[in-house]
Order: structure tokens, then C-alpha cells, then sequence
RNA sequence: GGGCUCGUGGUCUAGGGGUUAUGACGCUACCCUUACAAGGUAGAGAACCCCGGUUCGAAUCCGGGCGAGCCCA
């Protein structure tokens, strides 16, 4: 057994060796089963092509939960899903065959989208096989089949017919470059520099960054306590260039300090407009269009971009002499989140949902959020919304809107559940126009928002329209899409189930690269799972992610830690290895020493902390404890203290000694399985039948546990690391044998023969205090123990107490009460109050004193 | 400008009213001791961001700064 056990643990070669002999079915879910359901909502992310690092956080943080809870007992579903829709994609096909949607054939353009998103998926798919994370593949979607998004449009359907969804003619955010709309969460802000311009109009002045919305002038507002305008209120005033009368209106929100104090209303050149419009029933003007060029109503200007249109509005303001100054500022610029282009506000015929507040704030409640600050920042973003959401989108790789326009009257006929899927552009509606009767339509252009898919993922999951599991147990997210994917999913799954879609929701941080600073390809800071596969494996990376830092906070990606990460799959693998070369004994023997009860006992503590972190979805505290006990309690003091017996001692020491260790190592290689499973299935299969991933995760057992053993075997730990580091500052070699040890434990008998065993010398255990003279030298007051005690008497008590004789002290460390006086008031303190130190003179044979914690040692060399 | 989170040895982190303040990496010295030199043993290195407050007692709680990250306007 022990021979095909080399030194050093190979990551790699293990890992892939496991990865093909791991069987695809193990980790499926079991529709059948009474064990209780535990069903993720895994992120169903875009297929770009790659799994980045921040993916594999997200994914990691999954896989500890699945197989957590799965060894738990339950019957867990860990699916699949890709969220294809969308403009990256779209983009994506755009370069790599130079067309534009625009240009190319619908169809055409669609299926190519299609095929390079398989392409993606297989390539990231690839990469997950590699992290080896338990997926039920046999539960995979993939949002753009027809399997999957007939259930966006029955939902579009249902909530069209619950009055959800509606269609409207209303400001949108309008991406000229991708040239469709786009919703509000879409839309990111960056400060750019800009050219505050200031216009003369006929009887004021104002300030104005987009001098080219001029001709969209619609109103010019005032502060209404503002004295110098006060007499404008209500007059019209001449925008120039246009000719065109506008009225000066009052409104709190105009900052008087900023630029004239008279502000421009136009529509709309950013969502303070909107508000104005609204509020004050202004008319409206269209000067931009779709394609991002001026329209008719610039006159003049008709045909030119934006900036175009700028440039010449702002010479012929010059050249008129209406333009007197103009200075920079520096603004928040609404761009597209996908292309960076400046976004302009239209007023369009979109499709919207409708969002209610409060419902969806009261559902988001019901919902365990882990951190529990994160349901913060959902509620300070809907509290904020102002638009509903716009779910219509001019692309052309989207899910369908499943509805046709009547030719002759005009009505909106929306699909009937029966007739989906479907795509109005190809095919027409079964039944004829209930208004007039008609059965000539046109298909509806426009297509749906990508997050109408994959807010529905928890939807599907659950399996909705047959009365499924919702809510699901688990969704785990980046706190990044928390306005998005989190804020949507809430809201359509109490429009269309009227239920909370989860029962939790984990959040988990961004990666940050070695600087600190967000990964970027541009910063130079980024890294790629691969990398860090070829180089350390799997299990290296999956433990950066459990310990590198709290569950919701942002990590640092640092190669040190995936170094320090394969250093304990090292010590780990050489402990496996140390107990298959002892050899391992799964039958309780007669008896166990005191160190085996003290591991067993301390093992307990361990399972139990491990299982109330892991409900916690505290992974690093989980994995940290582990370690530490690994490292520090199995390996440098129960495996050194157990080599004498193992070398040397009895049959029936070894057979405890063998057994503990069989308990220990099994014990940790499953608790170790959730966080590492190749190492763990690696260990567990030198001395187990099956997988340990199918193994029960373990319990804590009560009757293990064992104070007193503790307590002695933490003695004879101390002891023996007492006299270990004696030895390496005497310069006495480790194994080199002293004369004779004797150890006074207050009397106490302790098992000696594993330390005798450890240090390789006679040990004497003394019942009897030996002859050695102990000298006050002082004390310490115990703060924990006066404070809490006397208060603010506590002060004036240590004064007493340092008035204290040398014998009073004595006796207070052989455990006599303390009489101290405070202004002729006698007060008894408990011996615990103080800590008494002491030197201790020994006469007779000359030895060395070790102090090791509750225990005399003497040394003879 | 707002919200959330955070500020602990050189670096990164744990903890969160009384601790000898955790651990990792790095550093120094010694050691190839039959599980492990990607190891072991020992050691140096921190007035826990600043200023106030509460308290007998604050790294920890409260208020205010300053700084960072993220999300948003």
C-alpha cells in the first residue's frame, strides 16, 4: 500500500487523473428523492468566451455550498445556465466578419451569433471541468434556445396580461452607437471634461454645456427666489439662432451659483430635463435622432452628429456675438456600460415594466441576505429608481417580443401562450385582429432586454409552470449585479409567482489584482484561471478563494496565497502519507492513551465549528480552523508525540496510535473534500472503497469529547514543545538523549511514556513537590478579574496590593484569599486576583528549569 | 455629491470592551531529526489611521476627521 506513495503530491497530474475518472452522473439531481431539495440558482453567466477570475469566486463559493450540502444529506441541484442574448455578442460578430447589424441579413446575423456563442460556451465549460466544480450538467440551459426562451416570452405574456407590462411613448436612455435603448441600470457615468457655454437670449443670459440642443429649447427656468429673474417669471423669452418663444418658469431645484442662474430646459439633455418636463407639462422637441443625428427641427444643423452640430451651433453663436464666455467644468457623462458612448435621452415607443417599490422592497426582505449589509444597497437603488424599466431593445440577438401590430387599425395583439414560441418578423398570429377584424399585421421589430431571460433563471430552475420547487434554496451572486440580476429576479418572480424566488442569497466580492485596484486588462493587473491551473492545479486556486478573505468582501488575487495554498496540500500529503506508512487501524482497540482521547476530543470541536461556519457561509474561518489544526495540532504535536509509540512502543499502544490517526485523517479529508476535492478523493482512496465526495460529511460526535484528556494531553503537548525548544537553545540535537526529565504537575500523574517517546529521554513523573525553593519576585494584578469586580475601586485596590509582603504573596499562590485595606476598609480578594511570579531555586543536583504551561519541568543533562 | 464596506508588524489578513493582539508571506539564526527542506526549531518586527467622547478599562463601542475600495448620482 504504502510503495505507490510518492513524496511530493503532483497538483496537476493528480487533478486531471480524477478528472477523468470522475463520473459525470455523480453530482445529478434526483427528482424522485424525499431528501430534502437544496436548488441553486447558479448565475447563468455570458459566454464570452472566458471564465474569469471573478467567476471563479462566484463558482467556488457555489461548489463549497453544493458539496457541502450534499454531503449534509441533501439532494442538491447545482445547475448550468448561459445568459447568450446581447449586444457583446452581437459586437463580437460585428468585427470578426466586418458587417453591421444594420447591413446584414437578419437571419444570417442571428445564426452567427448563435454559432459563436456555442463555440464560447465549450471553451468556458473547458475551464470549469478543470476547477472541478460538482455541476449537474444534466441540468444546463442555455438561454438562447427556444427551450428556454418560450419561458421569457410566457412570462412577457402573463405580465402584458396582469397590466405589468406596457407600451408607452417616454424618454429612454438611447445608445447612438449600438443604436438601440438601453435601461437605466445600463447606463455608467464617467467624469469628462466639458465647455460650459454662455448664451445670450433676448431679454437673459444662460449657461449651457449642449449649446447643440438649442433648437430642443422647450422652457428656461429660474430659482423662484432668485431677484434677478424674478420679473421673467412667466414672460417668453427668444431662444436664438431659432427664433422660436419659450416661457422662463420658476423651479426650487435650479442652483442659482451655477453659471447664470438661468438654466435651458431641452428634450432632454440629461434627466433633470425629464423631471422638469414632466413636472411642468413642457412640450417636446425632437432634435436628435435614433441614428444619433440632428433632425429637421435643427434647421440648418439637419443631418449632423451631435458634436458636429456643437461645433457649428457654437461658431454661429459666436459670430453673432450671442456667445460671451465660456469655461470648463468637469461633468458626469451617461455612457453605454457595453461601448462607452455618450448616451442621449430620446423620447421613443418602448416597451416597459412596471416597478413597484414597495412590493418588490417588502420581498427582498423576506429573503436571507449573507452579508446581511448588501439587502442595503438593493434598497437604496430602488428607492432611488425614478423610470420604470425599459425592456424593449433595437437588436437584433434577443429574445423575440411575442407581439404584432394590427395594418389596418392599428391595435397591439400580444401572442397567446398556445402560439409560442415565436417570432412576430417570420411568423404571423393565428387568429385575426379582435378590434377590426383584420388579419394583415406587422411583426414586432423590437426585441427584449437580455435581463427578461435571465431574470427568469430561478423561474426555470424551479420549474414554474409545473408548480415546481420556488422558492429555490440559494442564489449566489457578485454584489455587482445586485441592482440588476438580484433587483429583476425579485421583482418577476412576485409578478409572476407571487413568491420569493430564494430562500438565501450569498453575496460574494469583486477580485482585485495584486495592486489593490479592480482586475482590468488595461491595468495590467489581470489574471487568468488558466495561469494559475498550469502552474499550481485546482485545489490551489479553489483555496485562495475559501481563505482569501470574508464571505461578500472584495479579495485580492496574490500569487502568495496560492503558493502558501500548495505548500498545505504538501503538508497534508505528507501526513497522508506518514499515516499509510505506520499503517492505518479501522477496529477500536482496548484502550486509547491520553494524547489519542485529547485529538479525538479536539477533532469534535473542530467538526463542530466547521459545521456551524459552513451554515454560515463562512468559508475562510471554515478552511483557516482547518489548516490550523492540520498543521499545528495533528502534525507538530499528535504525530510527533505518537513516533515513539509507533517505532518502538507495544502492539497495543500502536493499535491506538493507528486507530487515531485512521479516525483523524478520515475526519479531515472530509471536511477538507468541499474546499479541495482532488487531494481529498486522492487521500481517501489510498485507504477507503468509493468517493469521499459520496461520503456523509462529519458529525459531531458528544461522546468523544473529553475535558480532562484535553487538559492532560494539552499539558503533555506543552511539555514536550517545552523541552523541544530547550534542546534547540542548548544546541542539543532533537533526538540526542537527556539524562532524566522530571515533571511536577501540581501532583497530578501524567502519561508519561509519549513524551519519553518524543524527546528520547527517562522521564520521572514527581507527585511529590520536588525540594526546589520558589522566591517571590512580584506580581501582576488580573485586570479581567478586579475590574469587572471593583470598577472604578479597581485603582486604589492594585495601590493596596502593591503594599503586599512577600509572604502574603506567597500565600497568595498557593491559593489563600488576599487581605487588603482601603481607608480602614478591609476587603478579601479571591487568589485568582493576581498572578504571582516567582523564581524558582532548586538545590541539590544542578538542573535546568523549564516552564512549560502548568507544569515544572527539571532538566538533567 | 450620496450609500455601503474597510483602515491591525515590511506586505496581506484574523479578531472585535480586560488577550502575551491571529495567521500567512517576507526577514534573521540554527537544523537534511526515517511524513514533509515547498520542511522543522527559535527569533526580530505592531504605541491596531488621526482627534474627541462613553468606561475603572477602548484596537474593539459612539461622534468627527483623513484615506482606500466598491456601487451609484
Amino acid at each position: 500500500m504504502s510503495s505507490d506513495i510518492p513524496k511530493e503530491y503532483n497538483a496537476i497530474s493528480v487533478e486531471s487523473k480524477w478528472h477523468s475518472l470522475w463520473k459525470e452522473d455523480m453530482y445529478s439531481f434526483d427528482p424522485e428523492s424525499d431528501r430534502p431539495r437544496y436548488i441553486i440558482d447558479t448565475p447563468p453567466p455570458y459566454p464570452t468566451g472566458s471564465f474569469h477570475i471573478g467567476n471563479t469566486l462566484n463558482w467556488c463559493y457555489i461548489d463549497f455550498i453544493a458539496r457541502y450540502k450534499r454531503m449534509r444529506g441533501y439532494n442538491v441541484m447545482f445547475p448550468q445556465g448561459w445568459d447568450c442574448h446581447g449586444l457583446p455578442t452581437e459586437v463580437k460578430v460585428e468585427e470578426l466578419y466586418g458587417i453591421t447589424k444594420s447591413e446584414a441579413d437578419r437571419e444570417e446575423f442571428r445564426k452567427l451569433c448563435r454559432e459563436l456563442t456555442l463555440t464560447n460556451i465549450e471553451r468556458m465549460k473547458n475551464t470549469m471541468k478543470r476547477l472541478g466544480f460538482s455541476i449537474d450538467w444534466g441540468n444546463e440551459y442555455i438561454t438562447m434556445n427556444p427551450e428556454y426562451y418560450t419561458h421569457t416570452q410566457i412570462s412577457f405574456v402573463r405580465m402584458y396580461e396582469q397590466g405589468l407590462i406596457y407600451r408607452e411613448e417616454h424618454p429612454v436612455n438611447w445608445c447612438p452607437r449600438c443604436e438601440t435603448a438601453i435601461a437605466y441600470a445600463e447606463v455608467e457615468y464617467e467624469k469628462r471634461k466639458s465647455t460650459l457655454h454662455y448664451i445670450h437670449f433676448d431679454k437673459l443670459d444662460i449657461a449651457t454645456t449642449r449649446p447643440e440642443l438649442l433648437c430642443a429649447c422647450v422652457a428656461i427656468a429660474v430659482h423662484p427666489d432668485d431677484e434677478r429673474f424674478s420679473y421673467l417669471i412667466g414672460e417668453k423669452v427668444r431662444v436664438p439662432l431659432f427664433e422660436h418663444e419659450v416661457e422662463v418658469i420658476a423651479d426650487e431645484e435650479v442652483d442659482p451659483q451655477f453659471g447664470t442662474g438661468a438654466v435651458m430646459i431641452c428634450t432632454f439633455g440629461d434627466k433633470q430635463d425629464v423631471r422638469w418636463w414632466k413636472e411642468h407639462s413642457l412640450p417636446l422637441r425632437k432634435a436628435i435622432g435614433k441614428d444619433g443625428k440632428m433632425t429637421s427641427l435643427a434647421d440648418k444643423y439637419e443631418g449632423m452628429r451631435v458634436d458636429e452640430c456643437k461645433q457649428a451651433v457654437v461658431w454661429d453663436l459666436k459670430r453673432g456675438g450671442l456667445l460671451y464666455h465660456q469655461e470648463d467644468v468637469e461633468q458626469n457623462v451617461g455612457i453605454c456600460w457595453r461601448c462607452k458612448t455618450p448616451i442621449e435621452i430620446l423620447s421613443e415607443s418602448q416597451w416597459f415594466v412596471k416597478i413597484d417599490h414597495e412590493d418588490v422592497l417588502k420581498m427582498a426582505e423576506e429573503i436571507e441576505w449573507i452579508p446581511e449589509h448588501m439587502f442595503i444597497r438593493l434598497k437604496n437603488w430602488i428607492e432611488g429608481m425614478e423610470w420604470d424599466w425599459c425592456i424593449s431593445r433595437q437588436r437584433l440577438f434577443a429574445t423575440p417580443i411575442p407581439v404584432w401590430y394590427c395594418e389596418k387599425c392599428g391595435a397591439v395583439k400580444v401572442a397567446s401562450e398556445d402560439e409560442l414560441p415565436v417570432d412576430p418578423m417570420t411568423e404571423k398570429p393565428k387568429t385575426p385582429c379582435e378590434k377590426c377584424g383584420s388579419t394583415e399585421f406587422r411583426g414586432e421589430e423590437d426585441v427584449l432586454d437580455t435581463w427578461m431571460d435571465s431574470s427568469i433563471s430561478a423561474l426555470y430552475v424551479g420549474r414554474w409552470l409545473d408548480n415546481g420547487y420556488l422558492p429555490l434554496q440559494l442564489r449566489p451572486q457578485g454584489h455587482d449585479i445586485i441592482r440588476t440580476w438580484a433587483f429583476y429576479t425579485i421583482l418577476r418572480s412576485n409578478a409572476l409567482v407571487g413568491k420569493r424566488p430564494w430562500e438565501t442569497i450569498v453575496i460574494n466580492g469583486m477580485v482585485l489584482g495584486e495592486d489593490g485596484h479592480k482586475m482590468s486588462k488595461s491595468r495590467g493587473n489581470y489574471i487568468q484561471p488558466e495561469e494559475v491551473l498550469e502552474k499550481y492545479g485546482a485545489d490551489a486556486l479553489r483555496q485562495w478563494a475559501a481563505i482569501g478573505g470574508a464571505t461578500g468582501s472584495d479579495i485580492m488575487f496574490r500569487w502568495k496565497d496560492i503558493v502558501a495554498a500548495s505548500r498545505f496540500q504538501q503538508k497534508l500529503w505528507s501526513i497522508a502519507r506518514f499515516c499509510m506508512l505506520v499503517g492505518l487501524n479501522k477496529e477500536k482497540p482496548e484502550r486509547l492513551w491520553v494524547i489519542d482521547r485529547w485529538i479525538l476530543s479536539k477533532l469534535q470541536k473542530l467538526v463542530s465549528v466547521c459545521v456551524d461556519e459552513m451554515d454560515r457561509y463562512q468559508f475562510d474561518t471554515t478552511l483557516r480552523e482547518i489548516r490550523r489544526f492540520c498543521w499545528n495540532v495533528f502534525a507538530d504535536n499528535y504525530i510527533e508525540l505518537v513516533k515513539g509509540r509507533l517505532y518502538g512502543g507495544d502492539e497495543e499502544g500502536k493499535k491506538a496510535a493507528r486507530y487515531t490517526l485512521y479516525i483523524v485523517l478520515n475526519t479531515l479529508t472530509r471536511l477538507l473534500a468541499p474546499f479541495i476535492p482532488h487531494i481529498t478523493e486522492e487521500i481517501y482512496s489510498k485507504f477507503e472503497e468509493g468517493s469521499v465526495h459520496l461520503s456523509p460529511y462529519p458529525e459531531p460526535n458528544e461522546n468523544l469529547i473529553d475535558e480532562e484528556a484535553e487538559k492532560s494531553g494539552e499539558l503533555i503537548a506543552s511539555i514536550t514543545s517545552a523541552i523541544r525548544r530547550y534542546k534547540a537553545e542548548q544546541k542539543i540535537a532533537l533526538n540526542a538523549p537527556l539524562k532524566r526529565i522530571m515533571i511536577y504537575a501540581n501532583g497530578d500523574d501524567i502519561e508519561k511514556d509519549d513524551i519519553a517517546g518524543t524527546v528520547n529521554s527517562e522521564v520521572v513523573v514527581l507527585l511529590e513537590e520536588p525540594n526546589i525553593e520558589r522566591v517571590v519576585k512580584g506580581f501582576k494584578p488580573r485586570m479581567d478579574v478586579l475590574g469587572p469586580m471593583f470598577r472604578e475601586k479597581a485603582r486604589d485596590i492594585i495601590k493596596a496590593l502593591e503594599k503586599l509582603t512577600p509572604e502574603e504573596l506567597e500565600k497568595a499562590s498557593k491559593g489563600e484569599r488576599i487581605k487588603v485595606s482601603i481607608n480602614s476598609e478591609e476587603i478579601i480578594l479571591p487568589p485568582e486576583s493576581i498572578e504571582v511570579i516567582s523564581d524558582v531555586v532548586v538545590g541539590g543536583e544542578k538542573v535546568d528549569v523549564v516552564d512549560a504551561e502548568g507544569a515544572v519541568v527539571l532538566i538533567v543533562r
